[in-house]
DNA sequence: AACAACTATCTTGCATACAAAAAACAAGAG
DNA sequence: CTCTTGTTTTTTGTATGCAAGATAGTTGTT
């Protein structure tokens, strides 16, 4: 059922360790992460660490400075919009290239994590309702079958995650656009892919303009 | 004129150069590269040269297997496509972008391009064709100023890159495909963004399409 | 007191060493 | 001859040490 990812490396394991440590908003925008202290942190050599600073660095999460120390990344409102518009075209495209058989494999994966999106906005979790609704996204661009689509989403979906944290919606605002996802779905079951097209951008462009343009 | 790039660490330089020799066909699609043997023949240490292998996968030029050989990745016909419809809805957006400002700002640039492109076209200079094909989608894309569309894209395009090697389009298409990018400009001066996106499809699917679907 | 230059400290970048796992090879059984 | 199994060799993953450069603190000057 839930995907079992495979940690092979300590850098792997690092990796996720800090990324989830950023998108929680534990390692805030801005903070400075010299490898020694990471290291000692986790109770590993410095390579691994490296290794893993670097990666979140090719997904946007922390900024690089040569001779210097790693930065944990820090979205601006005008990354907020420029973020919004290219998920707009991504999802789009993926819906667009949805047959009738790939919507069907997946539509019950992704009908519980609209559930589950639903169930943690009831109960509060903002950590865990964002964290199903990237999947339910990741899922949603699955079903075009084009793993270069697939590829890049995943990068996109990093900043994603980043901007849904710094943009602390409302409640009201915040369930309005997770309900959006069962009539997606629902487009999506009728093979209407216009609704679904013009739902998206209301639903992605809405969250970022939220945020005051 | 000709953009400085700074190469600080030795794995910028390492990176650069295995990625010249795997879209120049250097390193086949396939091929093996251990670490410890580009070391010694860059003379370096297997460190940077790991770095640059990462950063190399993390642009799919090549695959990484845990505790395994990296592997030059081999594109497929599958992927061709693929690639080819996220590069529309990309530079699409980027046309929807533009202002007349920022097209001015960087017209020129573009037209210099577009003659380089003609220029090593009618001397067969294929390697360097590419090079700048790239480039003035690169600078294309720039014009929208949005700088998360502008990173996903470099990431395309170095699939891309690694896609018109392995294509080998007859010198007849190519040169229809290139002598597109007049007229792209042609239609930008003129604000007709209509007309570029439907251009724009022409121009990217097409290539995609010689290799036979 | 504010600013500049110098020094000390810290951090990264790279090289090297070693352990564990995978690949390659060889030998033996069917 | 082919397939399987065991052994050797190679290759990756990680730790550690050192040098060059950047940061931060300190002193001296205006």
């Amino acid at each position: 059922m839930a995907q079992i990812i495979i940690q092979n490396s300590l850098a792997d394991k690092v990796y996720d360790l800090l990324k989830d440590q950023i998108l929680s908003g534990e390692l805030a925008g801005g903070m400075f992460i010299p490898e020694e202290q990471l290291a000692q942190q986790f109770g590993v050599s410095r390579t691994p660490i490296r290794e893993a600073i670097r990666r979140l660095a090719e997904y946007g999460l922390v900024v690089l400075k040569p001779r210097s120390h790693a930065q944990v990344y820090q979205v601006n409102e005008k990354e907020a919009r420029d973020i919004a518009r290219v998920r707009v075209v991504m999802e789009r495209l993926a819906v667009e290239s949805m047959t009738p058989e790939s919507i069907n494999e997946r539509i019950e994966q992704l009908a519980r994590l609209a559930a589950d999106c639903q169930y943690y906005l009831g109960i509060g979790n903002r950590a865990a309702l964002f964290e199903k609704d990237s999947l339910f996204h990741l899922e949603l661009v699955k079903c075009a079958n084009n793993s270069t689509l697939y590829n890049l989403f995943e990068r996109l979906d990093a900043q994603v995650q980043l901007l849904r944290v710094a943009q602390n919606l409302p409640d009201d605002e915040l369930g309005q656009i997770i309900n959006q996802h069962g009539q997606l779905l629902q487009y999506l079951r009728n093979g209407d892919i216009a609704a679904s097209k013009a739902l998206l951008y209301k639903h992605i462009v809405h969250e970022a303009e939220q945020n005051g343009v």
